[in-house]
DNA sequence: ACGAGGTTACTAAGCGCTTGCTTACGATAC
DNA sequence: GTATCGTAAGCAAGCGCTTAGTAACCTCGT
């Protein structure tokens, strides 16, 4: 009964062996990790990481790849639900923020550990990345543009909100003051300070 | 004549070394640089690193301690040279953000590989990041009980100050369009609108 | 002035260990 | 009885670091 509907062995094993990976590089760096760590985390043998990945590095591609399709969805349905740019920033940093809090163990992985990626990934994940650097980018330029901004540099302002919900991968642990919902709530208040929203 | 005055030949390959290892570990990370690569680069056989530095872990140490030392002199300076809590503000951003951006090859290592640190050396190194993060806390919420400030949460805004210089050390480069000084500038006016400076 | 004796700065060679990954071989389910 | 899912064992390469040695220089009694 191999199915469809439903998730086989193999898939299971899989994806249990993609989480100990991304627990391990997210703790110790990827170079720090050993196919032994992430095999044994999974509960198997060093040697069944390879029945099911290919490489090391291609578990770190996966988990990388995921990540950022993901951010880079949420960025495009944010700005894509309202007309009015305060509204989409609002909601753009808002969900950026509980995203890298939320999943800052996986959100390490994938803004920290571009480095160790094979130069074709890279090239694939760098084009990702400069999609969502410039959906942001030219949200704020928009508003700008509309005059309901009031940023001396757009760009500058927007490298800025990028900033803020990245580098919440280095410090948010879930098990401080602050819950993703109550740090999006305020970030995104102070990104409208940052791009001048009246 | 070994001098006082002068550098020895010593201290002098002991330097060439420490710069080898910031640029190798800001490049590669930590665990992906070995001691040849440094050696190497400092014009070494592998051997003479152990001849200048106790392991490969102690240069991590020796960088991970000045750029702290450096950090928190920077901030307590900048603090201190006005008792107007925007003044100050605006100075410590602004100095934060000028050294992040000028060494960012080195805040990238001082950031970024504080896991590879030994145990009681990542107290310590703990302990110097406490007192930088207190610092710019204390004054954000100096300024709010002052009343020239307006931030719904102090410390919130404390931290997304930080990540603003932080963050530098992952995507700064020097061939970029923005200089330290002007990058800088911009940032303090941010920081400003960010606690609401009146 | 000079060379014996010591010190400094460095290297060639390699040791013991760990790494990513492979190969050859079971066990279990249908 | 044959796919499927997994393992035991181990290989070649590379790692941090040590050991044993040397060349160049400095010191100082004569």
């Amino acid at each position: 009964m191999t199915d469809t509907a439903e998730q086989s062995r193999a898939d299971a094993t899989r994806a249990r062996l993609l989480e100990a990976a991304v627990s391990a590089f997210a703790e110790r760096g990827f170079h720090a990790t050993t196919t032994r760590d992430i095999a044994a985390a999974a509960g198997l043998s060093p040697a069944a990481l390879y029945v099911h990945h290919k490489s090391k590095e291609e578990l770190l591609y996966l988990i990388s790849r995921s990540g950022h399709d993901q951010v880079l969805r949420l960025v495009q349905d944010a700005i894509a639900s309202s007309d009015d740019p305060a509204t989409a920033l609002r909601r753009v940093v808002h969900d950026f923020v509980v995203f890298h809090a939320r999943d800052h163990t996986s959100t390490r992985v994938v803004n920290y550990e571009l480095a160790a990626l094979r130069p074709e990934h890279l090239a694939e994940i760098r084009e990702l990345r400069h999609r969502i650097d410039q959906a942001i980018r030219q949200l704020v330029e928009a508003g700008v543009a509309a005059g309901v901004f009031d940023a001396p540099d757009p760009k500058v302002a927007a490298a800025a909100l990028l900033s803020l919900g990245i580098d919440l991968g280095r410090w948010y642990r879930h098990d401080g003051d602050w819950s993703p919902e109550y740090l999006a709530t305020h970030y995104a208040e102070m990104a409208l300070r940052v791009v001048g929203a009246r």
